[in-house]
DNA sequence: TATTCGTGCGCCCTCTGCTGGAAATCC
DNA sequence: AGGATTTCCAGCAGAGGGCGCACGAATA
């Protein structure tokens, strides 16, 4: 068993176990472990071939059952291969492994242990320590694929009834429970609901077969290194990982990976993992040779082997006699060197079989196949279908799932999941735009938005988006969905018409229907038959009705219906700077205030001439505002009401003014005519 | 002991989607 | 004229693919 920690964080325990013929898997422990949990599947991987001679002998030894101890309260368990039918159970397959996990008072052991069966026939009557009865164990379900390609372990829950404290208890020869320590982690449930519940495990190294079948001294000096297993683990998630040996030799491999070691890292406990001895003779025997270690003068690593640790202190030497010759940089390896050197002479001996690309390294090769070719994704997530190629990638995609940022910006409360986007972040405080447009010059913080800047703007053909429901064209996918959302988007409130009762529950159909209103006289007088399309027109006619004249001259008291009639008369009778604007008749030289007016005058005192040119009309106007505003044709009495109002109409023109005033009997027009009385008269 | 293999880290890229301010348009 | 609404646009972050490289462990 071995304690991985990578210096991201990564930990694990892994038990490797060699196998031959069939294997089971047995636990009795209520392990609530939904299927596939982080669940990475790997290459096929040779295991050294000393430990499988052992598992050989051991297996030998106890009639094919080897190192399966009885006990109470295992569980049931299943097979699933992929080279005959899947979910079959174990005791339809050759059993090879065979995890036991017997209760513990409050404590479940879960036993790793590998049986290994001579026929199909001989192994059914030794699992008789495998309880039938015991139904609310914990199952660990194998998978084998055909041909050695993949392999799939993961541990399933029989019964509901979850067991967050339990103790993985693995056959193993050289390690104490004790010397394991206790490693808890946290189940990760299906929906992650449970990830308040610690789950207690604790690897037990028994006097045993050795039929699961450990990294000896590696896993020791794996654990050594790193302090043995803390017990405060929260909210840990795990990979377990399965790896088939080769072909005719099952080795399966689980590792329980646990992805939040990273403190325990930090803080390692050396010499934990020899805390207690082993209980047996032959554990205490195992113990003496495990404490024979070697200490790395360096760092806390240990090895029971002196050509380990004289291998792992080269790690701490500076000597790196291998230079490159192009740049100097030194290494500690020929190899090393060479690959350097391969970087610079662009060398790269591993070229794909598929494709033009070719690597410095067989390693590079395969994981470009594997992107580019194969597709192989050996690395699943167990909470959702991602597949990866790298297991960095697995990590890094977990952290969606946990909400794991370990990255945190030193100027800001952001942090990210990886470090790339922390660097990219930085950009935000730093107002680097390392991006620039080569057309324009604009620069950018990212690509992406200088990509998109030059397709819209610098682009033919932008691809435009159509709006499924209406005939909006927006040019980004993006504010196509922003559109829909606001427009289309279903609201259970009802949104009223503003014309009418009608209501409806999408923006872009009320507005569509509002417009159906907008020819509409909508405004009608409660007085009268009077009506109108827009309200502030109405509110001026009802004042007719009611005599309501709010506007008052602040010189002569005189008071108003509307601001624009306060502001002629103040013109007109106490601004004595004022002028009025007057256009005279080439003619007769008659003045007029609109130049309309004059115009048509001009033609009934000239009938024959033709209408002014541009310089006529500019000689013919002696004073024109400076930006007369012509009024909008959907609105001609208003227009006229506002002329009037606005002073260009007097008193002998043609049309309407005189006309008014006999209608009106010299009443003072400016008082009390509305555009509506106006238009009015001038209808009769 | 040299070489190979597996792994992890870092870097860069693309694609995607959300957000909010600016500009345009509507009312 | 001015407020409301819509569209344009850049900024920014999430997620994932792909590769270079270094290094420890395994292997020949």
């Amino acid at each position: 068993m071995r304690h991985e920690a990578d210096s991201n964080g990564l930990s694990g325990l892994r038990v490797q176990a060699t196998l031959l013929g069939g294997g089971v898997i047995m636990a009795g422990a209520e392990l609530s472990v939904p299927p596939e949990q982080f669940t990475q599947i790997k290459e096929p991987e040779l295991i050294p071939d000393r430990a499988l001679q052992e598992e050989e002998e051991e297996e030998t030894d106890n009639d094919g059952v080897c190192g399966v101890k009885e006990q109470s309260g295992s569980a049931g368990l299943e097979v699933e291969s992929a080279q005959g039918p899947l979910q079959t159970t174990i005791l339809e397959e050759v059993p090879e492994l065979v995890l036991a996990a017997p209760e513990e008072s409050e404590r479940h052991i879960l036993t790793l242990r590998t049986v290994h069966f001579p026929s199909e026939e001989a192994e059914l009557q030794d699992l008789s320590w495998l309880d039938p009865q015991q139904e609310d164990e914990m199952q660990v379900t194998v998978s084998q694929a055909g041909g050695g390609v993949q392999s799939l372990v993961w541990l399933e829950e029989a019964a509901q009834q979850s067991l967050h404290q339990c103790v993985l208890n693995v056959q193993e020869e050289v390690y104490s429970l004790q010397e394991m320590e206790v490693m808890q982690f946290q189940l990760l449930e299906e929906n992650v609901t449970r990830a308040g519940e610690d789950c207690k495990s604790a690897m037990n190294l028994e006097e045993s077969t050795g039929s699961v079948k450990l990294q000896k001294g590696q896993e020791e000096e794996q654990l050594l290194a790193e302090g043995g297993f803390s017990e405060k683990a929260e909210e840990q998630f795990f990979l377990v990982e399965a790896r088939p040996g080769d072909e005719g030799r099952d080795e399966i491999v689980l590792t329980f990976s646990n992805l939040n070691m990273e403190e325990q890292k930090e803080k390692p406990q050396p010499g934990q993992a020899h805390l207690e001895k082993p209980s047996t003779t032959k554990n205490q025997k195992k113990a003496k040779e495990v404490k024979r270690t070697f200490h790395c003068s360096f760092c806390k690593f240990t090895s029971s082997r002196v050509s380990s640790l004289n291998r792992h202190v080269k790690i701490h030497s500076t000597e790196k006699p291998h230079v490159c010759h192009l740049c100097l940089k030194a290494f500690r390896t020929v190899t090393l060197l060479r690959n350097h050197v391969n970087t610079h002479t662009g060398t790269r001996p591993h070229k794909c079989a598929d494709c033009d690309m070719a690597f410095v390294t067989s390693g590079e090769l395969v994981r470009h196949r594997r992107y580019k070719h194969t597709h192989e994704k050996p690395f699943k997530c167990s909470v959702c279908k991602y597949a990866s190629v790298e297991a960095s990638k697995l990590k890094r995609h977990i952290r969606s799932h946990t909400g794991e940022r370990p990255f945190q910006c030193s100027l800001c409360s952001y942090a990210s999941k990886d470090t790339y986007k922390l660097k990219r972040h930085m950009r935000t405080h730093s107002g680097e735009k390392p991006y620039e447009c080569h057309i324009c010059h604009a620069r950018f913080t990212q690509s992406g938005t200088m990509k998109m800047h030059v397709l819209q703007k610098h682009s033919e053909n932008v691809p435009k988006y159509q709006c499924p429901h209406c005939a909006t064209i927006i040019a980004r996918k993006s504010d196509l969905r922003v559109h829909l959302r606001n427009l289309h988007t279903y609201e259970t409130a009802e949104m009223k018409c503003r014309y009418c009762p009608a209501v409806f529950h999408d923006r872009y159909t009320l507005i569509q229907h509002q417009k159906t209103h907008k020819n509409e006289k909508r405004f009608k007088c409660e007085y009268c038959s009077y009506a109108c399309k827009q309200e502030r027109h109405m509110t001026v006619h009802i004042r007719t009705h009611t005599g309501e004249k709010p506007f008052v001259c602040l010189t002569c008291n005189k008071c108003f219906r509307q601001q624009q009639l306060l502001n002629v008369h103040f013109k007109k009778y106490h601004d004595t700077n004022f002028v009025p604007t007057v256009y005279e008749c080439p003619k007769c030289g008659k003045g007029f205030s609109r130049w309309s007016n004059m115009h048509r005058h001009s033609e009934k005192c000239n009938s024959g001439q033709e209408k002014p040119t541009t310089v006529e009309k500019e000689r013919a106007m002696k004073r024109k505002p400076a930006s007369p505003r012509e009024p909008a044709k959907e609105d001609e009495a208003t227009a006229e009401e506002v002329s009037l109002m606005n002073g260009e109409l007097y008193p002998g023109e043609m049309v309407p003014v005189d006309f008014l005033e006999a209608k009106t009997e010299g009443e003072d027009l400016e008082e009390d005519l509305t555009c509506d009385m106006i238009l009015a008269l001038m209808d009769k």
